[in-house]
DNA sequence: CGGTTTTGACCAGCGC
DNA sequence: GCGCTGGTCAAAACCG
């Protein structure tokens, strides 16, 4: 099973999520759980039929992209917008890179470390449940990120990042200095 | 009262 | 060109 981490790590916050009923740890230092948790697939649309048999082992599944590694995304539609040649992902836009994991949890909502605004909501055809769109209120930063309940399995979360924020987020100082992993950790 | 969320409308891209 | 679809806007409603 072809899986990578992404180097250097564009979203530095985000190491673990508190959510009712489940903690998602994302800090890469532990290895069982970096395996087990922080998965990048080669092609997540395409393993998505076949993702039961992969996603035994785990409550949590991660995809992530970055300019260094080929991107996957949770993303089921096949007008992603998403540009994916010579290694660099990247949208329509050029926001920057899009990461998308998936997380077993009963809230969609799951505190990151940064402060998003809700700016949209949509019934998609490839997903009964509804997409909820967020972005970085921050001035300056575009920052972007769709959350959506997995179509399958309504108790998994799909959230999708798209770029890169340009700031500090405000939640960095409660990390503590065990769990708190810089941004360019190396992940392999 | 200011910030956030909701929600219908609008727009752009894509396939036919 | 047209219809479908996903993404965004913006005014109104909501909330602390």
């Amino acid at each position: 099973m072809d899986f990578y981490f992404g180097n250097p790590h564009p979203y530095p916050n985000i190491h673990q999520y508190h959510a009712h009923n489940s903690v998602v740890s994302m800090t890469p230092s532990s290895p069982e759980i970096a395996l087990s948790d922080y998965l990048m697939l080669d092609d997540y649309v395409d393993h998505q039929d076949s993702r039961s048999s992969q996603s035994t082992e785990s409550s949590e599944k991660a995809t992530f992209c970055d300019p260094t590694h080929g991107f996957s995304t949770g993303a089921t539609s096949k007008n992603n917008n998403m540009k994916c040649k010579n290694g660099i992902n990247e949208n329509k836009r050029g926001v920057g890179p899009r990461i998308a994991f998936r997380t077993k949890s009963e809230l969609e909502i799951m505190d990151d470390g940064y402060k998003w605004r809700k700016y949209g909501k949509k019934s998609v055809k490839s997903n009964p449940n509804l997409r909820n769109y967020y972005k970085c209120p921050s001035g300056g930063c575009s920052v972007k990120k769709r959350v959506e309940r997995d179509r399958d399995d309504s108790s998994y979360v799909i959230t999708t990042y798209e770029g890169v924020h340009n700031h500090e987020s405000p939640f960095t100082t409660y990390y503590s200095p065990i769990s708190f992993v810089h941004s360019d950790t190396t992940f392999k």
